[in-house]
DNA sequence: GAGTGGTCTAGACCACGAG
DNA sequence: TCGTGGTCTAGACCACTCA
């Protein structure tokens, strides 16, 4: 038999939706993106359960195999996590982790340790041109300005700057302290349904400006390091840039390289 | 139709080989991991092409989308590369600037330049326990260190601790500086017939030995970074590691992270 | 034009998880 | 026991490369 591509849905109950993305591209290519837009909507959250492979397939009038295919390449990608004989689920990504696990900070079984983190100081500004380059604005943007100090037993150990588009964040701005809680990502889940799904990095080791050796308690001469990190949503658009700095000889890092 | 498996070649001209690993594996992991050890042991070489996937499929006994999901999982792993219309060929990876990138030695244009490469010493050793264990060796087995010095404008820039098993590297004690060139992996594949796929570094920061900074010529109360290195063949065998040191200011690294 | 990988379809049976 | 994902098969047509 050879179909191109099936007749549309003909007056049934549940036709077929829409696909995202250009009529050129690959099927699966287009199932893919719509998913990952549902996921960046919150129409799929976290923890849940996608329909099975063969209901995904009938909801959007494709074959078995492509819409295997499309799912496929979201667990690849990360977004989805298969469990056999359970289902199909949206993964919730640990980026908190990625940066702390840079630095020596464990407890006497060798786990990491959460920080206590302190927000200096939360600032509406206008987006420069570098800065409007990475969230894809415009220069001149609102932005949110988080400044934030992290703490193991009580010292300072990391000094950060968090960038945030204004038109996603603003909630961001009014709540206390205790709500936002330790780590930034949750919260930006819970109150602004924004999720971090990708995140690129840039590490560089410098001397230290006097006002971060300051803040991080560092002779004026000491070496730091510094993480820019760009984070983005499910669908891969920047939501993110922070510049955190911590002292030189704390850090670690390990990589797989294919 | 419903067939498990074909019945075996039944006396055909080119009849099925038989495929790696446990029998209660699935066929395209089996298939994956066959030709997998071909490109280990010299059989497919780099640059290479494979057979098109239906005569892979023949060859092998499987149907064409069996052969195709083992190709398309060695194209994950970057082991081969697919052209559309052309073929699917083996790749060389190219690992030597994975670490050179991490510093900034760059010429007027912002390219990467290859340093100067300076063999110190070459020595056979027996393996410590630590080292035993990331080659996969028995402690006491013999290695081949090599302590090498890479240069850029006739300047030290990093000194590197390289520890290859003796049994497949030999052959490098004995060859002319000049023969080896700057690039050990190209000697390792000329010479050894070892091709390096896979790699996992660490890398930590601290202060410089006193023998490290005198070779970098660094202030003796300096900064380096600890490269450590294990490098592997396309069968994930681990067949070098190295330990490299170089001033943590000229470090830089990026990364994506999902 | 011949041969390659890329996409899409269709459907069978197996292995696993949860109730 | 039922529904899920995992594996495997079979074959069509399209898009691309290269001689």
């Amino acid at each position: 038999m050879v179909v191109k591509r099936r007749e549309q849905s003909a007056g049934t109950a549940t036709g077929p939706e829409d696909l995202d993305g250009d009529v050129h591209l690959p099927l699966y290519r287009r199932l893919q993106t719509t998913i990952a837009r549902k996921i960046s909507s919150g129409e799929y959250k976290p923890g849940f359960a996608l329909p099975a492979e063969l209901e995904v397939a009938r909801i959007y009038d494709v074959a078995p195999g492509t819409a295997r295919k499309a799912i496929e390449e979201l667990v690849n990608e990360g977004l989805l996590e298969r469990r056999h004989g359970a289902g199909t689920f949206v993964r919730r990504p640990d980026f908190n982790n990625s940066m702390l696990r840079f630095f020596h900070f464990r407890d006497a079984h060798g786990h990491q340790l959460t920080p206590e983190s302190r927000i200096v100081s939360r600032h509406v500004e206008k987006a420069s041109g570098a800065l409007a380059a990475h969230l894809a604005l415009s220069a001149g943007d609102k932005v949110i300005h988080l400044r934030r100090l992290r703490l193991w037993d009580g010292k300072p150990r990391l000094i950060e700057d968090i960038y945030l588009p204004f038109a996603l964040f603003h909630p961001i701005l009014d709540l206390p302290e205790d709500v936002i809680g330790p780590l930034l990502y949750p919260a930006y889940e819970a109150h602004c349904s924004q999720l971090v799904s990708f995140v690129k990095e840039e590490i560089t080791i410098t001397d230290a400006e006097a006002e971060d050796a300051a803040a991080l308690d560092l002779p004026s001469n000491d070496m730091v390091v510094t993480i820019d990190r760009l984070a983005m949503n499910p669908s891969h658009a920047p939501i993110e840039w922070r510049r955190s700095r911590g002292e030189a000889r704390r850090f670690h890092y390990a990589v797989d390289i294919t």
